[in-house]
DNA sequence: GACGATACGGAACGGCCGTTCCGTTTGTCA
DNA sequence: TGACAAACGGAACGGCCGTTCCGTATCGTC
């Protein structure tokens, strides 16, 4: 591999982690290409497809939260456990549109390597909830995937309705201490 | 007005509330014409553009809303009045992708009319949130805008993750159980 | 029933965006 | 340093979709 082909490579996926976050991916292409300092073509060539350099890009993300998840499987304090990932999804969230949009079209057209990624994620949040609820500490009835939806859902609509990172922080509060099967007893930092 | 146009009218607005509400507003306007059993031109008269035909659909439902948090304005049971409110916002929103997508352009691209019917929801659920603070129902650090994205983040949570009413219920009891001052003595029903 | 106005349908236009193609440039190796 | 493969840039293509236009059909009236 060529040196300049290497480094335009890494700018391409630089530029695009930046700009599918706070664009999302329906950006056109052509923004990318040009915030890479590179012509289409030269994008092209190193993704076959606009989904392509998107997987690229989502995938890591994916795999960082999965990791989030494997690294508090054996959490001595599984309530903490599985809190702290909730936020920790939610930062991920938080200021980056594609991955909500990944998810999205995880429920729909489930592509290739990113709907392994995905369930893998799911598998390390059901021992997470699974865990939380063996010590009570969230409602026995509540499943892996409506957590999911409900930090993903609440990072969505503080971005929608314009709001700042802390009313996302405290929306995500709230979802967590609805999760609770006792209410927190200090209140929520503004 | 002819009658035939009129007959027209009507089935352009009830095809395309049908067709927003469960393909969102990006669907293209020829499906909506031939659901309705028109061409796109008699289309394009009654409505001089997509987003106008958007609007007056999007427009009723937002009234819908703004009238529901009306008639609890004056509840004897302010915790009671926010709560259902809640329920009936998400009850609205539940299967209809169209007013997440009009709760969205309203936050970037402030339209007309659909601005004003959407500040006029915001102030009756202003006054709903004030009145459940007072009785101390909710956290007092929740605001107006935060409680909405909460609602639709729930239900949009639950769309993407292509979870079935029953967990959208859920996830909407987990998060008004979460603005709550305290736990909910009884259990979520699944 | 005939005539004018009104409304209809859908082909055609134009812009946007993902993708392709190819003439030019650049890195590498002898 | 010269030559060739590899990589580059961006103009051009094609499909999608909102919108327009106009020849045709229909309604309402006399």
């Amino acid at each position: 591999m060529r040196a300049d082909a290497l480094k335009n490579r890494q700018r391409i996926l630089e530029a695009a982690e930046e700009t599918f976050a706070s664009l999302g991916l329906s950006v056109p292409i052509d923004v990318v290409a040009e915030r890479a300092g590179v012509g289409v073509g030269t994008l092209y060539r190193h993704f076959p497809t606009k989904e392509a350099l998107f997987e690229a890009i989502v995938m890591t993300r994916l795999e960082v939260l999965a990791q989030e998840a494997r690294v508090r499987a054996d959490a001595s304090d599984p309530a903490d456990a599985f809190f702290s990932f909730m936020r920790r999804f939610a930062t991920e969230a938080a200021a980056k549109h594609d991955l909500f949009d990944a998810m999205n079209a995880a429920g729909l057209d489930i592509k290739s390597r990113c709907a392994e990624m995905v369930d893998d994620l799911k598998r390390g949040m059901d021992n997470l909830v699974d865990r939380a609820k063996a010590v009570d500490a969230i409602r026995s009835d509540i499943t892996t995937d409506e957590a999911m939806g409900l930090i993903i859902g609440a990072c969505m609509g503080a971005q929608q309705a314009g709001l700042d990172d802390a009313s996302c922080q405290r929306m995500v509060q709230i979802v967590c201490d609805g999760m609770r099967t006792t209410t927190p007893s200090v209140p929520i930092p503004s």
